[in-house]
RNA sequence: GGUCCGGUGGCAGAGUGGUGAUGCAGCGGACUGCAAAUCCGCGAAUGUGGGUUCGAUUCCCGCCCGGACCUCCA
């Protein structure tokens, strides 16, 4: 079997992934903050963590996968009022959206997706226990955990406490006994969503929340935390903080994986720039699939350039995936060639992966049943390759019409009209389709 | 200011201490009424200056350039 190596930020190594119980590995992810639709940026992790779970799925008997949802946040509270309805409510309508969205982009579910505001009190149980044992303390209805009792506080994101705070461009609250310490636990105002608590009516700070569901569903040790680079500093720091101090002996994650982040057309995708692409924005005009094999392009620890000329090529390198299928004759999946494996195993690098199906294209293209079976196997392997070619060139076009015209097309080709033909072959193309006229008789796609 | 990451052919994008993947684009050819698709062939790259080494794109140092993060953005 193939050896699976990642990348942990916490090293700042690759080195071969070892799980705690190789019976049953565990995975947790830091999903998203549910106040808007989600966008490519989101997506770019969630697919991380999906090519990931696939593969560990192959690789071992048991995966468990928990992708949390943050339904609690100032953001969901500043958007409610904004819209005039409940936190619940927004949340609600907002995992539904995104249920929906990550669905037609591929990403399959999480085990387990447990929601912030269904655990609240083990949250409330955690902080009394740091509170209990000196790590955290209250202070004007807040609970802060105090940085300078956990020395190893900044390892994981390569900073220096003491140096913290130098350049920072926030103010320090009053109430902090150490410029880093950060909140386990705020008071609520009466309009503000709030659970009681030993320090009165508040809400739980955002990284509490992870630390705390983490350790519900797959306990105070697990194999891989993942999520985007961003998330490193703080939030990831904090939370490993809380949780080695929390839950005493344990490890917390072995490997920390950080995917880097994605700019729109070379800027930082962002809402002043007015490029903020939502998954939905996109499938507007770009199958799911190509998409995904834009994001899957290029090595989750690199920065993508997400382009409409790359989704465009990308869709035009499944059309190639889709017809050497087609041409091998290849219509059950094979086993995954070991190449594509190998590829997957250094660190997911799906680009070099996708290189081994171009190659397996060009084999399947030249006839080779097995080389198809062996692309449509790797293609689910990263969730590509699921549609049924016919259905992947013939999708949104009108059948009939387009067989009627190909018959019109063919009979003023018998007759040497070339003009007529090409005519009706310049209209079919304006309508999104193309001809091929082969040995075989004119076959057609859509554009 | 601090920390970190990166600079590979026209573009995208992997890998590697010893003749630099893969795709797109380009060029020549086959096929075609013309195309499309496909096939054959061709040209084309490791930011910069040092160091280590028999040999560096790969390791080390300086420089230049780009990017990310620095309290709640995947």
């Amino acid at each position: 079997m193939a050896q699976l190596t990642l990348h942990d930020s916490l090293t700042r190594s690759t080195a071969p992934f070892v799980p705690l119980d190789p019976a049953h590995v565990r995975v947790y992810y830091c999903g998203p903050t549910v106040y808007d639709l989600l966008h490519i940026g989101n997506l770019r992790a969630m697919l991380t963590a999906d090519v990931l779970v696939r593969l560990l799925r192959r690789l071992y008997p048991r995966v468990t996968f928990v992708r949390n949802i943050t339904d609690v946040d100032d953001k969901i509270n500043a958007r409610a009022a904004e819209l005039g309805i409940g936190i619940a409510a927004l949340a609600d309508g907002t995992i539904a959206e995104l249920h929906a969205d990550l669905a037609a982009a591929g990403v399959l579910p999480p085990d387990i997706e447990p929601r912030a505001t269904h655990h609240v009190g083990e949250m409330i149980a955690l902080i009394a226990s740091l509170v209990a044992s000196g790590y955290a303390y209250a202070a004007e209805g807040h609970v802060l955990f105090s940085v300078r009792h956990f020395p190893e506080y900044g390892r994981l994101s390569g900073r220096n406490p003491d140096e913290l705070l130098a350049g920072a461009r926030v103010e320090v609250a009053p109430y902090k006994r150490d410029p880093g310490d950060f909140v386990l636990w705020k008071p609520s105002t009466s309009e503000l969503p709030g659970w009681d608590s030993p320090w009165g009516r508040g809400r739980p700070g955002w990284h509490i929340e992870c630390s705390a569901m983490a350790e519900r569903y797959l306990g105070a040790s697990f194999d891989i935390h993942g999520g985007g680079s961003d998330l490193l500093f703080p939030h990831h720091e904090n939370e490993r903080a809380q949780s080695l101090c929390g839950y005493p002996g344990s490890s917390f994650a072995t490997v920390w994986l950080h995917n880097a982040m994605l700019n729109v057309e070379g800027e930082k995708m962002s809402k002043s720039l007015g490029n903020f692409r939502t998954i939905r924005d996109v499938l507007q005009d770009a199958p799911a699939e190509a998409l995904r094999l834009l994001l899957l392009g290029t090595h989750y620890r690199s920065v993508l350039d997400f382009t409409r000329a790359g989704l465009d090529k990308a869709r035009h390198t499944l059309d190639r995936f889709y017809r050497a299928i087609q041409h091998s004759g290849a219509d059950a999946e094979g086993p995954v060639p070991d190449e594509v494996l190998h590829a997957l195993c250094q660190d997911l690098n799906s680009p070099a992966a996708i290189a081994v199906m171009h190659r397996l294209a060009d084999a399947a293209m030249a006839g080779r049943q097995s080389a198809g079976e062996g692309l449509r196997a790797a293609g689910r392997l990263v969730g590509l390759l699921q549609a049924d070619p016919e259905q992947w060139f013939r999708a949104g076009t009108d059948a009939d019409a387009v067989e009627q015209a190909i018959a019109e097309r063919l009979a003023a080709r018998k007759a040497r009209d070339f003009a007529r033909a090409d005519a009706i072959r310049a209209r079919l193309l304006a309508d999104g389709v193309v001809l091929e006229d082969g040995p075989a008789g004119t076959t057609w796609r859509r554009a």
